[in-house]
DNA sequence: CTAGGGTTAG
């Protein structure tokens, strides 16, 4: 403490035009070091007053941020009026800061500031690079925000902030992902190979290749994801490797050629790449879609023996798999085989337990698999619980859902619209009237606006106890008050309900209604229809009616053929 | 910046 006394002690001495922006930053540098946040601060400000003769430059940033953020000094809101200020003098932060300033502004879900903080810094022409906007670009790309992507990159331009490879990777990667795979292509072809200022040039790599061929399968364009492999192998730095051979090995596995599938794994050994176990559990996933489960499991255990070993996932594979037929037997067997693999389970293996537990309406056994999961120290989503919830309605156990609802509560979670959804038919099948009003305005307060969904609900609810004035009062809000509009489950509620009371005027007046509004009619439209003539015996209608539903390409059902 | 896992209500 008595060096750094003697060292402010010195600099207070002296004349004010030796305190220059080399001699400030020692001395701020030393003060932080040794905690005397308050003193040093007064030396910057002095530095970052507008008319400074000394005005702070890059290592005066690099120092105080450095530090700043290290002891936790200001908070996010000051750390950003401080960039401004260095901004206004035309200095930036460092770039490998900035860039984890951006980053962790946006996992905060603070976008907007982060975009702020690089407009300030480009229009003061501060010296920038590419990585603290591809923090920022990555985020939008994973809110699927294109549009300011594209302005992003468009304002990187006009400053002459050049673009990366890892630029390139995230609008790729983006496009893919809204499968907006033609314009990923365009993109890639046309920033690929763009020479800059000072002669830099974008190359393409793997993870260019590699995501395109992924976005290309993911859209069924198998043809043209193997015309870009042979165009990777051709490229000077881009050589296939696993996730090339996994992105296609996918493709074919989601087109149902499982055949061809295990043909690339094959491509992919002669090409000296090992299959992983990403590899196993893309087919596994695979053969348990469309060729069940038997085929998967003898594949799975061929892999073992070439010495791939399953992870969660190919175990999460298979049970959700065993669930999904029902087996919830084998789904247990396979939790235990994971166990005894030594595969720790994570959240998702119970959520896949409980999904296919709901699924198959086995309340008794979710509600051991959530006591599992809360055992080893996990806690439900929201899925998780709307799952849940949805199952106890339907077995009708309102204590059970109670539960579920003070428990999201206690964890601070917000039910969503499905949430609500669930409940409001779970009251409306109870014809409890009061407690669906209810939810529908605690979903308004939630700031939730009603989906078809929740007016599919109600109108149900009151054409169950035949108010149908009520659901026909709904149904015309529906257009009026709210942007959600009938589709083709309201009409049939409705078309449903007028039937059954032998109303078939109102009903086939609804029917031309939806064909005038392009809501398309299906077979349960008409065999709601249907339902009314047959008691009536009108034959010539049905006729006319039967045509029609050819007319609409609706191919009439096991109810139907009972007309 | 690239590959594999659970999504509800009518």
């Amino acid at each position: 403490m008595g060096m750094v006394n003697q060292s402010v002690l010195v600099y207070e001495r002296l004349d004010s035009n030796m305190k220059n922006s080399q001699v400030r930053n020692v001395v701020i540098d030393v003060l932080l070091r040794n905690g005397l946040v308050d003193d040093a601060f007064k030396v910057l400000d002095e530095m970052l007053q507008k008319e400074s003769v000394f005005p702070p430059n890059r290592i005066t940033a690099d120092i105080v941020l450095h530090e700043v953020s290290k002891g936790r000094l200001l908070t996010e809101e000051k750390i950003i009026a401080l960039i401004s200020r260095f901004s206004s003098h035309g200095v930036s932060p460092n770039s490998v800061w900035l860039t984890r300033f951006i980053s962790s502004l946006c996992k905060n879900t603070r976008a907007n500031a982060a975009w702020d903080i690089l407009s300030d810094l480009m229009k003061n022409k501060t010296p920038l690079e590419a990585p603290p906007f591809n923090a920022l670009l990555s985020c939008l790309g994973r809110n699927m925000d294109i549009s300011r992507m594209n302005d992003l990159v468009l304002k990187m331009d006009e400053v002459k902030i050049r673009p990366d490879v890892v630029t390139l990777g995230i609008l790729i990667n983006t496009l893919c992902k809204s499968r907006r795979v033609d314009e990923a292509l365009e993109v890639f072809e046309q920033m690929r190979g763009k020479r800059t200022d000072d002669g830099n040039v974008i190359k393409a790599d793997s993870i260019h290749f590699n995501t395109l061929i992924d976005g290309l399968c993911k859209v069924g364009r198998l043809k043209e994801a193997e015309e870009l492999l042979v165009r990777m192998k051709l490229e000077e730095r881009c050589v296939p490797n696993a996730v090339t051979y996994n992105c296609l090995i996918d493709g074919y596995c989601r087109a149902g050629k499982l055949e061809t599938a295990k043909e690339v794994v094959s491509r992919m050994k002669e090409d000296g790449i090992k299959p992983n176990v990403v590899t196993v559990n893309t087919i596994v996933g695979g053969m348990c879609r469309h060729h069940g489960l038997n085929m998967a499991v003898v594949f799975f255990m061929d892999m073992e023996k070439e010495g791939v070993k399953g992870n969660v996932v190919t175990y999460m594979t298979l049970i959700h798999a065993c669930c999904s037929v029902s087996n919830v037997e084998k789904a247990m067997y396979w939790y235990e085989k994971m166990l005894e693999a030594g595969c720790s389970p994570d959240a998702k293996i119970y959520y896949a337990l409980i999904s296919g537990l709901c699924q198959v309406r086995r309340d008794h056994d979710a509600i051991r698999v959530v006591e599992k999961l809360k055992e080893g120290g996990f806690s439900l989503d929201l899925l998780a619980y709307n799952m849940l919830i949805g199952l106890f309605c339907d077995k009708n156990n309102a204590e059970k859902v109670y539960e579920m609802l003070t428990d999201m509560e206690k964890e601070g979670m917000k039910p969503d619209s499905i949430t609500y959804n669930t409940l409001i038919s779970f009251f409306g099948k109870h014809k409890d009237f009061e407690s669906v009003e209810r939810m529908m305005e605690q979903m308004r307060e939630d700031g939730l606006d009603p989906t078809v969904t929740t007016y599919g609900a109600v109108i149900d609810a009151y054409c169950s106890v035949g108010e149908l004035d009520e659901a026909l009062k709904l149904f015309k809000d529906m257009g009026l008050h709210s942007k959600v509009n009938p589709n083709t489950v309201i009409y049939n509620i409705l078309i449903n309900a007028f039937s059954k009371l032998g109303n078939f005027g109102q009903a086939l007046s609804l029917k031309e209604e939806m064909k005038m509004k392009m809501v398309r009619p299906n077979v349960e439209t008409y065999n709601a229809l249907f339902k009314c003539l047959n008691e009536k015996t009108q034959g010539e209608t049905l006729l006319k009616l039967m045509d029609e539903m050819v007319e609409q390409s609706c191919e009439p059902n096991q109810i139907t053929m009972g007309f």
